[in-house]
DNA sequence: GCGCGTTTAATTGTCTGACATTTTAGACAG
DNA sequence: CTGTCTAAAATGTCAGACAATTAAACGCGC
């Protein structure tokens, strides 16, 4: 079956497969859950195979990988150091191809983070889209689409960690850095400042995981 | 909700929200193609909310972005790009952790490459087996989660490639010399062996879309 | 009281027929 | 040729019925 397709009416799928047409219906509402087909009423209207767009790929895999991080309680630990390894495996990308447009993204999010009384959970969100522009800095796609799974499933987790002025003085030093380093096409030190991100982030997340269970 | 919650029966959702019974299900239908509830028949049957599995996920995340990149043409170097960058973050993580259990099955699938007679398909079967294996050698199931996609949706664009014995020979070289560094913990020389192969690949990759337009 | 069939009730699964809604194609008048 | 109306085709929704399945309640002998 080929993009744009039709399928038979539910009536002909009904007749053909000797069920009934709400079985049929059913069915259908399946592989349109999963973004197989789309229906359209109407004289012409039937079913059709769907084109499986990027942008709905990316939203499915984040909230799959997001569901998975949740329910299946994978430690931090595990996702940050599986977030942070893919990341530095863009950073040589990025380093070579990032636009002024990605670097500007990155000193946007970096201005935003330093803002007095930002609440946590903004701090996250401009993190995550710091974040993305490294990511699509290395122009590759499949590269997007793959780390958007693990950088954005993380921040419900990042989101337990109570920044601190501290804490974020740190972060958005080495942020600055590895933003230089891009700029600077420097791609060996924006591995070293991810690097040192991974380490300062694990140590932060452990102190969460204390404070809690002190709690 | 929490996982194994149940809710509404059919009939009383019907009711709640003023539709029919036939419209509720096709709603659950929905719901259970996206692997987010399960039903039970019987008496205290239902609609439950599902806890989402590593491996429903993982075969879920695998099958979306071979649609994916089989219904949006990514090209050949994009995703071999993507997939060896990706790869490489897990070279390190890998060399330090991978178990006996690993290098073995590494080992039998270089053994299997270089069986006389193997079918191109087969011999990509093979490639994907060895490289989920360094993969899972780092011992990080959302690595191995997020990786999943990158390296198996690859294998219908490998899949288009001729190996001759010169290639693979020259591919199992490199496997050897990846599976040589993991065992001695040699996590840079992996990753040098894993550059190679990366532009190894994409050689192989535009001679095939070559020879393919010739055709 | 305890074990063991039997019944009963609740729930999902399926079928049937009907009607509403939407959209296109074609007939027809101007 | 153009605009309008109508018919047909298709999905969307509804109501009601029955089948199938499962667990709980019941009854009964012991």
């Amino acid at each position: 079956m080929n993009v744009d397709e039709r399928l038979p009416s539910e009536a002909e799928l009904a007749d053909q497969f000797q069920v009934s047409r709400s079985t049929v219906r059913e069915a259908l509402k399946r592989l349109a859950a999963q973004n197989l087909i789309r229906t359209q009423r109407g004289a012409t209207g039937g079913a059709f195979v769907r084109r499986l767009s990027y942008d709905e790929a990316y939203a499915q895999h984040i909230t799959t990988s997001t569901l998975l991080l949740s329910m299946n309680a994978v430690d931090f630990q595990t996702a940050c150091e599986a977030r942070f390894a893919l990341e530095r495996a863009c950073a040589p990308l990025s380093s070579a191809r990032r636009t002024p447009d990605h670097l500007a993204t990155m000193r946007a999010e970096i201005h935003r983070q330093a803002q007095p009384g930002l609440s946590d959970e903004r701090f996250c969100d401009s993190d995550v889209a710091f974040h993305r522009a490294l990511v699509d800095g290395a122009g590759n796609p499949v590269l997007s689409y793959q780390l958007a799974g693990a950088v954005e499933a993380m921040q419900p987790l990042m989101n337990m960690i109570t920044f601190t002025q501290r804490n974020r003085d740190v972060i958005i030093g080495l942020h600055t850095r590895i933003a230089d380093a891009l700029e600077m096409q420097n791609g060996a030190d924006a591995d070293a400042a991810l690097a040192e991100l991974t380490t300062y982030t694990l140590t932060l997340g452990e102190e969460a995981m204390e404070a809690r269970a002190r709690r």
